[in-house]
DNA sequence: TGTCCAATTCAACAAGCGTTGAATTATGTG
DNA sequence: CACATAATTCAACGCTTGTTGAATTGGACA
């Protein structure tokens, strides 16, 4: 039993599924299941493929998910970087709010990066440790710019650790992104649509005042993500 | 190749192994794995009997996870009412503040639950929705009772949604106690012991200052949590 | 002593997983 | 037209998983 019968028709044409299609079903996939639940054979079938070409394109199920961080880091780095260039005299509050709306922009469709960063965060990130690390740390370290820019333009209370200020920033974000529009929906009466714009609004609001130096004076006017 | 040599040592003594230890056992291995990677065979491996005594005391996997929720979440809403009654007139910065305690008193010791909880509301929490919404709604409920109380007594701003601070207080003390130790030695000069206590501490800051009337009045005094 | 019963183990099941090696095809090039 | 080659599939491997049915044990009780 160990040769069966050759019969069935076989190979295909070259070029029919590339390496960026693997990424969008895997993509897909990962949001729906987790890293860990997210089978090969799953994504194959969603990008109409047999499981082993994606061997072909990537050394393993691990390299497919960097490959996945890979493709969507850059693009929110370099919007990061640029907002926090020392010359942006804008002020700080709408600064800060550039960034949910950044994170928003290039995070909000794409569920399976975020639970992913956020799940292996919380276990330690044994396994990709280095490669969310280098993504993620020059990210970070650019919106930590803008707090201590804050700072020095004192816009910011004082005492505001900008690193500590970051991390809610962020994480909060994150949180909102995913777990808004399953929550919101189902404690208030809001529609899911409009639940992940109203928590990034309101939780901003919340933060700013808490970060400002004068958190009694009227936040600038802020633009709408683009829902 | 039916039936095997009968042999060895079988059946033992009664009651060696009771579903308390059990679920102390799932417990840890949750902890550990999360809900899908968690298995039955590392759960009974730590509990020191056999995968199938599980299906004695339970019915399924699922069965299990849901009586380990069952066993905590009584006491979290013991605490959270009797601190919610309307006769408990101390500051309102005082009674969020003890919500943050009651949380880390009860979680602390078991991030499994609360990575559990977090990753099954992330994903739309199918299946256990049911018994998530059933034990988590009061405990939300009431603490929006402290909200609304701080509104009525003029200690909270006048804008402030209740539903909204209840989420965004509640959301972000369990991302402190399951990330925090994780993320804030690797960006701050921290050790994992401080980084909780200090992350709560500086996040209710920030909170409070946004949800407070007067956000410059200053913080009574608040108790440390026992670490 | 014999019998019942709750507690426990054993052995096996079907299914799914990540991965690999060999076979197949379609195309571009000489 | 033949050939090399890149892209793709097939079939299988060894492993782990949740779950089950039958066998076994040891104490309680008559």
């Amino acid at each position: 039993m160990t040769a069966a019968s050759p019969s069935k028709s076989r190979g295909p044409k070259p070029t029919k599924v590339d390496p960026d299609q693997l990424l969008d079903a895997a993509q897909a996939v990962f949001a729906e299941a987790g890293l860990q639940a997210a089978s090969l054979r799953a994504i194959a079938r969603r990008a109409g493929c047999d499981p082993a070409l994606i061997y072909y394109h990537f050394d393993s199920k691990e390299a497919l998910f960097a490959a996945l961080l890979q493709r969507r880091f850059p693009g929110v780095l370099k919007d990061v970087e640029r907002l926090a260039e020392a010359s942006d005299l804008r002020p700080t509050a709408q600064r800060l709010w550039e960034v949910l709306l950044i994170y928003h922009r290039h995070l909000s469709q794409d569920p399976g990066i975020r639970s992913l960063v956020r799940g292996e965060i919380a276990k330690g990130a044994e396994g990709i440790t280095g490669l969310i690390e280098g993504q993620m740390r020059p990210v970070v370290t650019a919106i930590r710019r803008v707090f201590e820019q804050g700072l020095e333009r004192g816009e910011l209370r004082p005492g505001l650790h900008p690193m500590l200020a970051t991390f809610f920033l962020v994480k909060m974000q994150l949180e909102i992104l995913d777990v808004a529009p399953v929550m919101l929906p189902r404690f208030m009466d809001l529609p899911p649509e409009e639940a992940v714009v109203a928590g990034m609004r309101a939780w901003f609001d919340l933060f700013w005042r808490g970060v400002a130096r004068d958190p009694s004076a009227p936040l600038p006017p802020l633009p709408d993500p683009i829902v």
